[in-house]
RNA sequence: GCUCCUGUGGUGUAGUCCGGCUAAGCAUACUGCCCUCUCAAGGCAGUGAUCCCGGGUUCAAAUCCCGGCGGGAGCACCA
């Protein structure tokens, strides 16, 4: 039955954030799943920020919004960047509009002004909330003719039922709403009202967004009704949750993609992760691209309960999606996490480092920490940590000083050789002073304690081929 | 308080519509083993869910019905 409409209905998609901060990640993500249902039905989308409220809202969010988005992968056919035939796109430039609809609901008497106080109003809802009532307007204004103030929308008591496409029928009492202010002015429209007469002159299908608006969308069906409007198609998301299972857009913390963005999260694991938030196939893949999910998305997979935002998981496709990155294109996204002498070396030399470096990063910010004793000229460390097992200080000497010795002569400068030179003299060494013959450590972490300063780092040929003859023989010396 | 939505291991989820094939699959996290000079990565294994609770229907229920309880959201001259 779904089918029938859309074949008739052109499928258009909106993109409704609001610039009142940067993008929310809980917003990305219904975001992201409005373009994978508009793509997959070879659909249009439409960003158009919402910001009529002008306390709020700031240009500079704007640009945040557009910029990470556009980072993310997701883009539009129409915006206030690239305008389109249902323009402006900003809520802000379309007070005409908004004014001729308003005049059209008081002309006709389905809405009136209220000049009541908002003292008067609180003093009401607190005396309805102390009997156990639903706090509403009393509709003390209804009759009165007013001339100015606010902009209620008479709402009238009824059933208001409608299909969420993942919840399936819903059934709202309005009677329990009151009237609802709609406008502080003629000139300026509250949220309800815009978001209405937008998605019909937009001609929007398929509304999709986060759970906390079902509440709100008998206010919107009623508003659509009165203005003889079509009505969208509903879908309300599950919300993104916090550890403690609060609504995420609450928290504090890094809410923001561009917190993800900086902290060094690949956009393509972000969506992956995202997608996977109150969606799955019903298979076991979990690995997606972006054109991997327009293609396998369905609204029918989306989950109703909300969904907690695991961080842990999060990290984990991301090192994923780090570890399959080829290695020039990783180098670059890492380099503004390197400190500013990263110039000093050689795009190979950069590439190097970043590919032994990388099974241990989850985040490219990660890189800073894991390569420093590439660029830095003295390594600070205990001595005691050149120990390996209960080996004794003499032999950690003796030790280094045949690695430096094998070193020195070593014609090709390379892992792979510096390996099969070191194992060789590993073996000798154990030999010599007694040792389990198999066990390399008495050798090779002394040495790789040297070179990296460090209880964990990358092995000490990839480190030496690095570092390069002159410098890693160096580093041993300076642990001697 | 009122209304609505929701409820499978710590977390994301499969299975729920069309009851039995799985006393619950996958992933993550955690633990251990293997690999190994270390840490990762990789491989293997394990801990962890009486499917929110209580009734009912049925030969049989996570799956159907009823009643509770828990969680969340919304009830603005914010969006």
């Amino acid at each position: 039955m779904l089918k029938k409409k859309q074949e008739t209905k052109k499928i258009r998609l909106r993109f409704p954030p609001s610039p009142t901060g940067p993008l929310h990640i809980g917003n990305a993500r219904t975001i992201l799943f409005n373009y994978l249902f508009a793509k997959q039905n070879n659909g249009e989308t439409v960003l158009r920020i919402e910001d009529t409220d002008k306390e709020r809202s700031k240009l500079e969010w704007v640009q945040n919004i557009i910029d990470e988005l556009k980072w993310l992968g997701i883009d539009w056919s129409e915006g206030p960047d690239i305008d389109g035939k249902f323009g402006p796109y900003k809520q802000s430039q379309r007070t005409d509009i908004y004014k001729k609809y308003l005049e059209k609901l008081l002309s006709e008497k389905k809405a009136y002004y209220c000049n009541c106080t908002s003292e008067e109003l609180e003093a009401k809802r607190q005396d309805q909330q102390s009997r156990g009532l639903a706090p509403k307007y009393d509709g003390k204004c209804r009759d009165k003719n007013n001339i100015s103030g606010v902009i209620r929308f008479k709402i009238e008591s009824k059933k208001v039922k409608f299909n969420d496409l993942i919840r399936g029928n819903v059934e709202f009492d309005s009677g329990l709403l009151g009237d609802i202010v709609i406008a502080k002015n003629i000139e300026t429209p509250l949220y309800h009202f815009v978001v209405v007469v937008d998605d019909h002159e937009m001609q929007i299908s398929h509304v999709i967004r986060g759970e906390d608006h079902l509440s709100n969308t008998p206010k919107h069906i009623l508003l659509q009704e009165s203005l003889g409007f079509n009505q969208p198609e509903y879908a309300h998301l599950p919300l993104l949750l916090n550890a403690d299972k609060s609504k995420m857009s609450k928290r504090a913390g890094d809410v923001a993609v561009s917190d993800y963005h900086k902290a060094g999260y690949l956009s393509e694991a972000l969506i992956n992760f995202m997608a996977l938030l109150g969606w799955n196939p019903g298979t076991e893949k979990e690995i997606f691209s972006m054109k991997e999910l327009i293609n396998e998305f369905s609204l029918e997979k989306v989950q109703k309960a909300g969904a907690v935002f695991n961080t842990q998981k999060l990290d984990h496709i991301n090192g994923l999606y780090i570890r399959e990155m080829p290695a020039p294109i990783l180098t670059k996204l890492c380099l503004e996490y390197l400190p500013e002498d990263h110039k000093n070396f050689s795009q190979k030399t950069l590439e190097k480092i970043v590919e032994v470096s990388k099974t241990r990063m989850k985040k490219l910010s990660d890189i800073t920490e894991l390569t420093n004793l590439f660029f830095e000229d003295n390594l600070i460390y205990e001595k005691d940590l050149l120990k390996w097992k209960e080996m004794k200080d003499a032999d950690i000497k003796e030790a280094l000083l045949l690695c430096d010795k094998e070193l020195s002569s070593a014609k090709k400068w390379d892992a792979k050789n510096l390996e099969k030179i070191l194992f060789e003299a590993s073996e000798k060494f154990n030999r010599e002073k007694g040792y389990p013959v198999e066990n390399k450590g008495y050798t090779l972490w002394p040495l790789r304690v040297a070179l990296s300063g460090k209880k964990a780092s990358p092995g000490p040929f990839e480190i030496a081929e690095i570092l390069g003859k002159e410098k890693t023989l160096e580093r041993i010396k300076q642990a001697l």
